[in-house]
RNA sequence: GGGGGCGUAGUUCAGUUGGUUAGAACGCCGGCCUGUCACGCCGGAGGUCGCGAGUUCGAGUCUCGUCGCUCCCGCCA
């Protein structure tokens, strides 16, 4: 190797560290305050920013609580300047030294510690670090991509998910402290378990002493938490991992973690009283507000009808109208068709609607084959009433007149319409609903509201399979006075569950469940599940049931996504430590990987390759 | 499975109508600097323009494919 091709290393490379050798921390570093004036401290952390005057060098250190001011003067110790010279970002230091009052004209008002530093007598370095590949020391974080690769280093900034992950924290501290005090008691249910029939992909793992079988990590660990009811524990809780091997989204991770919850001899008034204090108790501790208590209550219904979603952001008005009724005998051909096929058209009206310019209107026709509609026609509401719109020569004036009403239309306003199935309509009129309100800053943003969505349907008619399914789970109690429909009806079998929704987000959702196996069996007969197949799924819960199991309910809340709108988050990424990207792939740990032959043969499998 | 956005120095980004040697800021390295706090000043290094093909005299720029990150629909409580 000729001397040119050696690398150079720079005197910072080659300085042995130090080791601890029994110095403690006396002060996390923002706590050092006026009271600790004139006292020996020691501090440890890393190297947030440097500024070398060439004299005295001035280092801000950083610990989790935050950071404080380092001096090091070359006349009060010479030997130790130079030590500080060297000092680069991220490095792990140790220091001792004096707190002193910083000069008059050098106090720093933007730091905690603004007004103290501390005049260093002994400095240890405990590690250096490599030049970060991005500022670790600024707010502005770099993309995606690059955080996640580094997650540690992302970790380590200051005010970005860090202060998410402690936050969370505490609120997993309230959830414990307050749960204990009425009663609950937190048990752990097996990740090692069986495919549970909630609809969504299990993850599977494979038995290497059962070869052939297969284990499923839960989707949350329902039936389990059941069985505790039987067992007699009358109130369970769990913040609990919970697995989906369905696609990701903002909101949605493979694995994530649900406050499961479980009560005996209650029903959904205590339960409601109970989540409400809870979350005014998490809300008062991490964002310092009280939530107005009781939370508002819509049924399924309502939601649907006066807001298109079941999941309604009730912090603004713009509700939807149905008008098929106006429009029975219209002449508008798309207006017509849909109410003829069994369909609905609905409006949105939006007040001040010169905010809406001519492309914002146009621009309506991407927004509806997003949920598979056609269109979205729209009118601007002149004076007397009157229509501008492509679509006011097809309805008559008494039509016009009648929506204007139905609506409550004053000129100025824009009437939005969507005409298809219940479905589409809702989801596109309801989506909209959303997005404009966001698009015409009408959401505030500061506010948060709750609202309890109740009675859901029983079952849902699944078009491919021919046959209803559990719209929640098929554990879930139907209404006492629906019991009947159960066999001539099913459609019309409202369930006793409900979903807490926050700012337009479910984030959590539950039931009062069968506690009577003879009625478990009218609803998995109502699903077309047999006998035979209901004991082979679910023998273990029906025999259960027979045993004397106490009306239960309960509900799971996705602590994530509760995280998530706490810390304004915009993906519940931003509050999880180590998060799979979209393809559910771990960054940092590269999982899933490829395992080793003998691994498979052991759990006698065989990789089929793809092409 | 489908639709949209992004990908240029370690980082964040700019890059004109396709035109010579691809720029800035921060960071990094070296030097100077005794009250800074995004310290300042001087100098320097640093690029497979995600990858591959194509069009062209010529591609960071246009086309196709592919990979990665991301938002959404489907799917999923």
């Amino acid at each position: 190797m000729t001397p040119d091709t050696v690398e150079e290393k720079s005197s910072t490379q080659q300085m042995k560290p130090d080791a601890l050798n029994g110095w403690e921390r006396t002060h996390p570093a923002e706590d050092i305050s006026e009271q600790d004036l004139g006292d020996q401290v020691i501090v440890m952390g890393w190297i947030h920013r440097r500024r070398d005057h060439g004299g005295v060098i001035f280092v801000d250190l950083r610990d989790r609580s935050g950071l404080v001011q380092l001096v090091f003067n070359p006349e009060h110790a010479e030997e130790i300047h130079a030590r500080a010279h060297v000092l680069r970002s991220e490095w792990v230091v140790a220091a001792r030294g004096e707190v002193r009052h910083r000069p008059e004209e050098s106090i720093n008002p933007d730091m905690k510690t603004g007004t103290l530093e501390i005049f260093v007598d002994e400095l240890r370095i405990l590690n250096r670090s490599e030049s970060p590949p991005f500022p670790v020391d600024e707010d502005t974080p770099p993309t995606d991509a690059v955080r996640y690769r580094y997650r540690y280093l992302d970790l380590r900034r200051m005010g970005g998910v860090r202060e998410n992950l402690l936050a969370r924290h505490r609120v997993n501290t309230t959830i414990r402290e307050f749960l204990c005090r009425e009663g609950f008691v937190e048990i752990e249910t097996p990740f090692l378990t069986t495919s549970t029939p909630e609809g969504a992909r299990d993850y599977l793992v494979p038995s290497r002493i059962s070869q052939g079988s297969f284990y499923a990590l839960p989707q949350s660990p329902q039936i389990l938490k059941q069985l505790l009811m039987v067992a007699g524990f009358e109130r369970y809780y769990q913040i609990v991992r919970c697995f989906r091997d369905e696609d990701l989204r903002a909101d949605r991770q493979p694995e994530f973690t649900q406050l499961d919850m479980e009560t005996s001899f209650i029903d959904e008034d205590r339960l409601f009283d109970i989540m409400e204090r809870l979350m005014s108790e998490i809300f008062n501790e991490v964002k310092g507000i009280s939530l107005t208590l009781p939370f508002p209550t819509l049924t399924y219904e309502d939601a649907m009808r006066r807001f298109g979603l079941d999941k309604p952001d009730i912090r603004f008005g713009m509700e939807l109208h149905e008008i098929s009724d106006i429009l029975g005998n219209t002449g508008f051909g798309v207006f017509r068709s849909a109410v003829d096929s069994g369909g609905i058209v609905k409006a949105l009206k939006v007040e001040k609607g010169e905010r809406l310019s001519r492309k914002d209107l146009d621009d309506l026709r991407d927004f509806a084959p997003i949920y598979g509609g056609k269109g979205v026609a729209y009118t601007r509401i002149k004076e007397g009433g009157e229509w501008q719109s492509p679509i006011a020569k097809f309805l008559s004036a008494e039509e016009r007149a009648a929506i204007n009403e139905r609506v409550a239309a004053v000129p100025g306003d824009v009437v939005l319409f969507a005409a298809d199935s219940v479905k589409i309509v809702n989801d596109v009129l309801g989506n909209l609903r959303n997005s404009l309100a966001a698009k015409l800053g009408e959401i505030p943003a500061d506010e948060f509201a709750f609202v309890w969505i109740t009675e859901f349907p029983m079952f849902e008619y699944d078009e491919d399979e021919k046959r209803f399914q559990a719209m929640h789970h098929p554990f879930t109690s139907p209404r006492e006075e629906d019991m009947d429909l159960l066999e001539e009806n099913p459609a019309g079998v409202k369930a006793r569950a409900y979903d807490l929704v926050l700012n337009g987000s479910e984030i959590g959702g539950g039931s009062i469940r069968i506690h009577r196996s003879d009625i478990q069996d009218r609803v998995f007969a109502a699903l077309g599940i047999d006998k035979e197949e209901a004991s082979d799924k679910f023998g273990f819960l029906l025999e259960a049931l027979s045993y004397g199991a106490p009306p239960h309910g309960g509900l799971a809340m996705g602590l994530d996504r509760i995280m998530a709108i706490l810390t304004g988050s915009e993906s519940i990424r931003d509050v999880i430590a180590f998060p799979k990207t979209q393809k559910a792939v771990c960054p940092l740990t590269g999982a899933p990987g490829p395992v080793r032959p003998e691994q498979l043969r052991e759990l006698g499998l065989r990789l089929i390759t793809k092409k």
